[in-house]
This record gives C-alpha cells, sequence and structure tokens, in this order.
DNA sequence: AAGCATACATACACGCATGTACGTAAGTCA
DNA sequence: TGACTTACGTACATGCGTGTATGTATGCTT
C-alpha cells in the first residue's frame, strides 16, 4: 500500500493528467516532428481535449520543451548514468551506446533525430534547446574520446569533436534503422560506435 | 560552342526555371523537410514567385516528387553505379559509403533522412516513393552482404537484412553529423559501415 | 505583322491549426 | 453547506499556406 491516499486528490489529477499528455506528445513528435505535431490529435491519444493540454502547458512551445526535458531526463538516468560509472573511455563509450539502443526501444526512439533534424539550424527555442542537450552529450562523447586517445585505447585521426558527432550520428542512425529488432540493435549500435572509433569491433 | 543556339528558346527558359526550382526545393526540402516546406521561399529563392512553380508543377506533391527523383538519378550515377562496379562486396560496400559521404557534401545531403525521418509509415504518396527508393538501395546492401558473407569477408551475425539496414542508417546518421567536414566524411562514413558490417576498421 | 501559345506574376478563396474566451462540473476549505 | 478554486470541454477568432483564376508580356508561327 503506498503512501498516496486511496481516493485521487486534484493535485494527483494534475499530475496523471500531465503525464498522460506528455507521453502522448512524445509518441506523436516522434511519428510526425514538432511541424506537424497536431495538438488536437494529442489530446485525444491521451484521452483529453485541447482545453486540458492548454490549461497545463501555455502552448505548443512550452508542451513541447517540457516533454523534451522529460525524456532528456530519463534517458539521462538510464543511458548516460551508466555510462560515466565506467572507469575506461571506450567501455564508457560502448556502454552509452548499447544503453542508448536499449532506451529507443521504446516509441519514443527517433524523438531526439527528428527534432535536431527539423529544428537545427533554426532560430527557434526548441530547436535550441534540443541542440543545447546535443551538445552536451557531444561534449561527453569529446571528452571520452579525448581520454581514450590519451589512454591508447582509441588510435589517431580527425579532431575529438568530429569523431563526437561522428558516433552521435551513427548511433542515432543505426538505432533509428533498426529500432526495436531486439537484441541485435545493441550489437549493431556497439559495432557502429567502434567502428568509427577506429578500435576492433567488439 | 555549344550546338545549342545562342539566344535561348523557350524550351530553354522552361528548362533551366525547372532546374532552378528543383534546386530551390531540394535546398528547402533538406533544411526544413515536406511539411514546413513554403513554396513561396522556394519560388523567391529560385528567383521567381509561385506563378512559375505552379505552371511547371501541378502542385506541392507533384513537385517534391520531381525533386526526389531528380537527385536520386544524380545520387545513382554519382553512387550506386561505381559502387556496383565493384567485384568484392565488401569494397563495393565502402564505396558506397565513400561516394555516399561525398555526394552529401552538397547542400541536399540531409534530403534523404529528413523525408525518410518525416514521412516513414505516413500514407503519404511521396513518403511511399523514398520508401521505395529506399528499399531499392537497402535491396542492394543486403545482396552485397550476403555475397560476402559466402566470400567469407563479411562474419555472421544478424539477419543480412538487419545489418544492411543498420548499414544505411549509420551511413546517413553519420553522414549528416558531419557533413561537409572534408576529407574526414568519407573515412568516417567507411568506418561506420564497416564497424556495423564487423570487419576490421579500414 | 497578326494571332496564338507560353512563361510568369498577381489576387483571391478555402482549409486547417493555433490560441483564447467562456462555460460547466467537480473538488476544496471555511 | 456555501463560496471559491481547479480541471477540463466548447466555441470562436486569427494567421498562414495552398491551390486557382485571372492578368500581362514575351516568344513562336504563318
Amino acid at each position: 500500500m503506498t503512501p498516496e491516499a486511496p481516493r485521487p486528490t486534484q493535485a494527483d489529477r494534475r499530475a496523471a493528467t500531465r503525464v498522460a499528455l506528455l507521453e502522448s506528445t512524445a509518441r506523436h513528435l516522434s511519428r510526425y516532428g514538432y511541424g506537424n505535431l497536431v495538438l488536437e490529435q494529442v489530446a485525444k491519444d491521451a484521452g483529453y481535449t485541447r482545453g486540458a493540454l492548454y490549461h497545463q502547458f501555455k502552448d505548443k512551445q512550452e508542451l513541447v520543451l517540457a516533454t523534451w526535458s522529460w525524456v532528456i531526463a530519463t534517458m539521462w538516468d538510464e543511458v548516460i548514468r551508466p555510462a560515466e560509472a565506467e572507469t575506461d573511455p571506450v567501455a564508457a563509450l560502448l556502454v552509452l551506446a548499447r544503453g542508448h539502443a536499449v532506451f529507443c526501444r521504446r516509441d519514443i526512439a527517433r524523438l531526439s533525430m527528428v527534432l535536431r533534424i527539423e529544428l537545427s539550424g533554426q532560430d527557434h527555442p526548441v530547436g535550441r534547446e534540443v541542440e543545447r542537450s546535443y551538445e552536451i552529450l557531444v561534449g561527453l562523447c569529446t571528452r571520452l574520446i579525448a581520454a581514450g586517445r590519451e589512454n591508447g585505447g582509441i588510435p589517431d585521426g580527425p579532431p575529438d569533436r568530429t569523431l563526437a558527432l561522428a558516433v552521435g550520428g551513427a548511433l542515432d542512425g543505426v538505432v533509428v534503422a533498426v529500432s526495436g529488432q531486439t537484441p541485435h540493435d545493441e550489437l549493431l549500435a556497439a559495432r557502429a560506435v567502434a567502428g568509427v572509433l577506429g578500435i576492433r569491433v567488439p
């Protein structure tokens, strides 16, 4: 028995509908992108109307930003943190690859790529936020690659940052292409990353 | 001196306008996708108005389909044909990777990925056509992989087709991520493909 | 050179999605 | 229990993009 009251309070209702709307937004966003996202469909898919949506979120932009933060937070817990726990940089990068593949087995798989593809280079708040998150990830990869090179685990070649961008791209690309094809997705993601890094395939 | 008349005829004008519109469409499509494609911007960027555009193309859909065919034809000549000329399947796949990277140095780099991401799974004529083209490419990769496995050049692992999908995804992902970063793009594309295939990195 | 066709521009009608204003029912607290 | 707030639905206004109808100038034909 949870410490929550058996009879749901208003705050509970609010939170529940919020999560439903965020999940629905993530699904639709990953399928249709930002521009083609239709709020009526989002609300309907969550079991509500646009009224509920506009009651909880100021506008489309805020809804999407909230969804993005929500997804990123989840991804951070399930993918980034385990990778950071590794001591060896190459191991960390491979854990990242496998974790991302597993993380993307959900319906929200393509969300990150869709938003980056659609809004990168645009002067859009959502695009800026997405790029900011991605920049952090690329920074992490860049540092791991630099460490791996000092370590001797990663051979010389293109600049660290270029390599990091390629790692991210290959990873996203593979995962989107074979999304859900358990268990090959994990292996192939790891292989793609290893290949880009120039190390022996695992 | 070309065999063409020095004074441009109407057919010449029409063809020139058509190419200008197709090029502009490819650029805008690759940046904004299909849904966010604004025909007034496309026409303006080509130096015309929507009037010219609707004079040459029935509607938005036909314009995009024409642009797609045009891009695919170019890609076929510059990427697929050279790859098919190789006798060794692994060599062919690596030529494909490098060729795609070079091909995507243009502004139209992300076009294929953008359209696939946005329209795949939709019941959209453009989406169907894009998937059809992509399917041919995946089929080619699948056959090359099967040959490479009989050959002994590619180790066993995930099904041929799954591997082909991963190859395509990794390739697109890398190329979009490091697009234009000559000469690293070529190397990294080849490495990603090799990694996915499970062969020693080139 | 006159008449017709072509290439392109301009102006208008329509649909669709967003955002907002308002209405209603249920929950909360005195 | 009654006043007030919260959660959500409904209805309307606005903007934007597409498609179409019409206008104009230039190139072709006889």
